[in-house]
DNA sequence: AAATATTTTTAGGCTCACCTAAATATTTTC
DNA sequence: GAAAATATTTAGGTGAGCCTAAAAATATTT
């Protein structure tokens, strides 16, 4: 058996991040976003890069940003996974609002024990999606992703659409969302993109018509509806 | 508001073993006992004490040993709370055996939120004791002890006990109690002190009669029952 | 109470994950 | 395609928490 050697805090959380910013597209990561992200000078982002290069979990080549490599997206995974079950484990379990789960499941995430995650799933009944509707990667790191997920700021003029997850980890966004009666599951009626700034009128069925910038707009998640 | 800096993962595990070895007494606890359960050498506990006292955390004065102050105890208490919640929560809720939760434990009572132990504290109808028997800390730092609870080891001769505790963490040792049949609740009737190595003659009622050494009578705290 | 053994502290180093400042690649603009 | 702007890397430094080796204080033995 390969010998499994611990990464730090530091290294799991690199990896995660690298994961999410390549996206679906396994994009290449820059060394930038990164310092944007994990809050860290770009020349520290360098020394880790180099790092994780040596212990060939991404590949990485100078100015050229990185990507994660198969042995990295794996680990990245499983992150990911015990991020998403520790989130549901707060919301359904522990009555927490879906906006504040998620620091503390930034350090929940990275508890080592595979024994504990596994337990942990089955406790929550297996759930396929986390409080943001995020998919969970099982304990193969097999990801159900759901079909025709776009971006609220790309639903076209008068599609209705649903809700299903919401990208950004920002509190405020989620706090926003709250106060403005949008939800996971929330039906939207689109009626209009004002061209100077992109920002939409929409209708949350139920509650009101507003309107909303294209930057709130870019990190939700929908999918179109067949019938109100 | 007293500005609550946040202590490291290091020095909140210090904070914790000092609490426990100094006891109920509150000795004074050596730099050698600190370094033996810490696992680090003698030296680097000397570090780690100048920098809790700095901080009023610990009082300190060289080869006198350390004690901590109420506002050590205060933290040290806290983190108790936590480890025996978690510990709780993994036994009765994911079913864990009782003597594998203990590092995981470890891990999770370094996660930083107020919040997350008290709904874990009323998820769990909030426990007086973890599975090992040992009391938790109310969110004030109460700490309930059980009535005239003593080693097995210090037990009499023809006394009849029941288990309340087990205080040692070593895996081998819960492994060892588990083979033997001896568990939180079990009763045990006292034969024989045997003169030359303090083992004991007793019997697991219902399971078997059989000898025990002193080191493990040591770490085994019982109360005495009326009847059988 | 002197000698020996043990405990604890000091002094100086190491690695990790970050930092600043300066140098070098790459990309964009004109 | 050269100049300017931006992105990235290198070089050298920091504090936290550990280490070894040696010195100093305390405890034990005789």
């Amino acid at each position: 058996m390969a010998k499994q050697e611990f990464l730090s805090h530091s290294e799991e959380n690199y990896l995660k991040v690298i994961f999410q910013l390549a996206g679906q597209e396994r994009l290449k990561v820059s060394t930038n976003a990164l310092a944007d992200k994990l809050c860290a000078k770009p020349s520290s982002i360098t020394d880790m890069l180099k790092k994780l290069s040596d212990k060939k979990l991404i590949s990485y080549k100078k100015y050229q940003g990185c990507g994660l490599t198969v042995k990295g997206e794996v680990i990245a995974i499983q992150i990911i996974r015990k991020h998403r079950l520790w989130e549901t484990f707060l919301v359904s379990k522990l009555s927490f609002g879906w906006e504040e789960v998620h620091d503390v499941a930034e350090q929940l995430e990275h508890i080592q024990s595979i024994k504990l995650i596994d337990k942990l799933d089955e406790f929550l009944d297996f759930p396929k999606f986390d409080p943001h509707g995020d998919p969970i990667p099982d304990r193969a790191g097999n990801i159900t992703y759901r079909k025709s997920k776009i971006k609220l700021a790309e639903a076209a003029i008068n599609a209705v659409v649903e809700v299903v997850s919401v990208d950004e980890d920002s509190p405020s966004l989620l706090k926003y969302l709250d106060e403005i009666g949008l939800r996971l599951g929330s039906r939207i009626k689109v009626f209009e993109r004002i061209p100077f700034d992109s920002s939409l009128k929409i209708e949350i069925v139920g509650v009101q018509k507003m309107y909303i910038s294209e930057k709130v707009a870019d990190n939700i998640g929908v999918r179109f509806i067949e019938k109100l």
